[in-house]
DNA sequence: GTGGTCTAGACCACG
DNA sequence: GTGGTCTAGACCACA
C-alpha cells in the first residue's frame, strides 16, 4: 500500500497520517471506503498496532475517517464546511514555503508548473471514480 | 519582534527559527544585519539563552545567518548554489499542500492569488533597502 | 571505548564528535550499527549528557549517524554524493598539513609510508565486515 | 600580504597564526626576515594591536618567529631538533585526514597528486632563495 | 560586552 | 528506556 521510512526523525504514527492523508486527497481512497484494520496495517508495516491505533485516532480528529466501533475506519467524504480554519492554516503554510522558494531562488514558472502537476494529480483522481 | 506559541507542540527553538527565516526570507531583516544578541532575544521573550543560542546555531547550519563570537549574529546573503536538496524538499511539501487545498476544496483562483501576494512581498522587502 | 581530554582547548563535544567519526572512518563503527546510548556513554565518561547529546547531533548534521527519537544512535553508510564540499576543505587542510611536515623536515619516503598506513587501515577495516 | 576573513567563526589571531605560518613554511618569509611591526599590520589589517601581539606570541612559542624586544619579530630558521614532538602531532591530524578522505570516497591516485602538489610548492620556495 | 561551552536536573514524546 | 527539549546558572575566550 505504502513504505515508511523507519530510519526517519518524523514519527512513524505522523508518517502513517501523512501517508494515508495523501491517499485521501488523491482520491486513492475513496469516501466511505474501508481502511485496513488496525491488526492488519500494523501487520503488514511490521509496525506496532498502538501506533496504527493512534494515527487513525489522529486522521479521525482531522476529519479524514470517521470509526464505527466493531466496524473499522472509513473515509470520510469532504464537507466544505469548518474547513476554513484548516485551510487558514494551510494558506499561511502554503505562503512560508512560497517566499522561501522565491528566497532560495526558484523561477514562478516553475511554481506554475507545479501547481499544474498537482491539478493534473487532483483531476486524475476524480476521474477514476 | 515577534510572538511565541508556549503551548504548541513545536519545540520553542524551533518556531524561534521559523519566525526568523520567515524575516529573512521576506527581507524584513537584511543581509548583513545583525540580529538580536543571544540574551536581549532571551529576556524579550522570557525564555532561556540556551533557547536562542539552539535556535542561532540551527539558522547557521542552514545557512542563513552566521554568528562572529564575541560580535553578534548577522544574516548571511542568499547563495543560490547548492540549495537545490533544499528546493526538492520545498517541493514535495509545496505539492502535498497545494493537493490538500484542493482537496478541502479551495478554488485554483485563489491559490495563484496566494502566490501573487508571496509574490508582491517578496519583491517589496526588496525595493525597501 | 575511547578517552577524552579534558584539560584541553578542545571543546569535550568537539572531542567527542572526532573520536567517533575516527571509529566510523575506520571501520569499527559498521553502518547501522548502534552507538553507545546518550546516557550511558556519558556516564561512562562521566560528563553530561547533554555534551553527549551535543556531539551525536554535530555527527548526525554532518551525515555521520542517524538518530532514531526512542531507539538510539545509528552509524550511517557513506554516501559518496555531496561529499565535495567537505573534500574540498580536507584538501587544504591536508596541503597545509603537508607543507608543514616538509618544513620541519620529515622525508617525502616517511609521508609514503604514512599513507599506506591509512590505506592499510580502511581497508583492514572493510575485511572485518 | 594577506587577508582574513572576519566573517569566519576562527578567531582573527589563529587565521593570523595560520597565514603567517604559512608564509614561513612556504619559504616566502625568509629565516632571519623581520615581520611587520604590531602596529603596522594591525592598522593595514585594520584590527586590533592587542590581537596582532596575541597572534605573534603564539607564533613565538610554536618557534615559528623570535622577538628582539625593542626590535621587532623575526622569523626563526628551521631547527631540527625537538620538532618530533610537533612532527608526531602533525602524523596524527595526517592520519585523521586521509583516513577520512578515503572514507569519503577520494581515490588514492588523487592524494599522491595532492602531495605532488605540496612538495613542488615547497621546493619552488627554496629556489627563491 | 559578545557568543560558546558545560553542568545539573526536570519533563515530554515515542513505541 | 530511548532521544529531545528546556531551564538555571556558571565559566571561558575573543576583541
Amino acid at each position: 500500500m505504502f513504505e515508511l521510512d523507519l530510519r526517519s526523525r518524523a514519527p512513524i504514527y505522523e508518517q502513517l497520517v501523512e501517508k494515508i492523508k495523501e491517499l485521501i486527497v488523491n482520491n486513492v481512497l475513496k469516501p466511505d471506503e474501508q481502511l485496513p484494520t488496525v491488526r492488519v496495517l500494523a501487520s503488514s508495516l511490521t509496525i506496532n498496532p498502538n501506533t496504527v491505533q493512534k494515527a487513525y485516532r489522529e486522521l479521525e480528529n482531522c476529519g479524514y475517517i470517521y470509526s464505527l466501533p466493531g466496524k473499522g475506519n472509513f473515509v470520510r467524504a469532504t464537507v466544505p464546511e469548518n474547513n476554513s480554519a484548516r485551510l487558514l492554516n494551510l494558506e499561511n503554510e502554503f505562503l512560508r514555503i512560497v517566499s522561501e522558494m522565491l528566497y532560495l531562488g526558484m523561477a514562478p514558472s516553475r511554481i506554475d508548473s507545479l501547481i499544474q502537476q498537482a491539478l493534473a494529480k487532483s483531476e486524475g483522481g476524480k476521474s477514476n471514480d
